[in-house]
DNA sequence: ATGTCGTGGACGCCACGA
């Protein structure tokens, strides 16, 4: 089963893009960050035409989470459980279950500044994340976390840390917050799999950093040990950064067999 | 400090968020 994490930054402006790619790429699920539309905008047909379910929560142009699967999708979940929904109640994140696994499309608010209110708000919300996921017991049984964090969880995963020692993404809380939820006993897959420097998932489009191969690790995919073990390989497909148009992430691959 | 994208409002540019 090949799993694909991947923040497409607007999914209007990309669906051919993405559905192709899929295609493909011969993807069984997609969990999608930043589509950038309400429910009633974000193009299903195309999707189902191609043999995909889809979930999405969505709920006007900023962020945004869906799940896209050809290996069934079940019980789709949207927000934090609860009385833990309020009053984060942004559309960042979607649970479903895929091919025998419980998957979540997660999009870490971003930060901004570290002096900034958002910047508490990204912390809060990582914290609400990692109780969520032990409410729902996702340790012990089939779980994939993943998505847009965020945040470089080591300098390794930073082209110059020296570059990020004051902002956000990169900040001690930041990877505090990281660090509690794979303490639950998740494992980052991508580190386990790439262990060395230069892997990387986002490139600014501002500093023309993909030309320059300046970039971050912020896409990340938390596994438990039953699905970690079935891992079989991960790769970031940094061809899809340099297509057309293309989003300023690449796509996280995860090939699984069980 | 800057850059470039994407979105929506009331545009033919500006605001905002990344």
């Amino acid at each position: 089963m090949r799993v694909v994490t991947w923040n497409i930054n607007s999914i209007r402006t990309r669906v051919d893009q993405v559905l192709g790619w899929a295609v493909a790429n011969q993807a069984d699920v997609l969990l999608l960050q930043e589509t950038k539309c309400g429910d009633s905008d974000f193009p299903f047909a195309a999707f189902e035409a191609a043999g995909y379910e889809v979930a999405h929560h969505g709920v006007n142009h900023w962020n945004g989470v869906a799940i896209v699967s050809r290996v069934g999708l079940d019980n789709p979940v949207g927000g934090f459980d609860g009385h833990q929904r309020e009053p984060f109640d942004e559309p960042r994140l979607l649970a479903a279950t895929c091919g025998g696994v419980r998957m979540w499309s997660v999009y870490v608010p971003n930060g901004r500044e570290l002096d900034d209110p958002h910047y508490l708000y990204k912390l809060v919300w990582l914290e609400r994340l990692r109780s969520e996921l032990a409410l729902k017991g996702a340790v012990g049984q089939r779980s994939l976390v993943a998505g847009d964090f965020n945040v470089a969880p080591t300098d390794l995963d930073i082209y110059m840390p020296s570059r990020w020692k004051k902002r956000t993404h990169a900040s001690p809380p930041e990877r505090a917050a990281i660090d509690a939820i794979i303490d639950l006993g998740l494992r980052d897959v991508t580190r386990e799999h790439l262990p060395g420097a230069g892997v990387y998932t986002w490139w600014n489009y501002r500093t023309d950093g993909f030309a320059k191969d300046q970039g971050l690790r912020l896409d990340l995919a938390l596994c438990s040990p039953a699905v970690a073990d079935a891992t079989e390989s991960v790769h970031v497909d940094r061809a899809a950064r340099g297509l057309e148009r293309p989003s300023d992430h690449a796509p996280l691959v995860l090939d699984i067999n069980f």
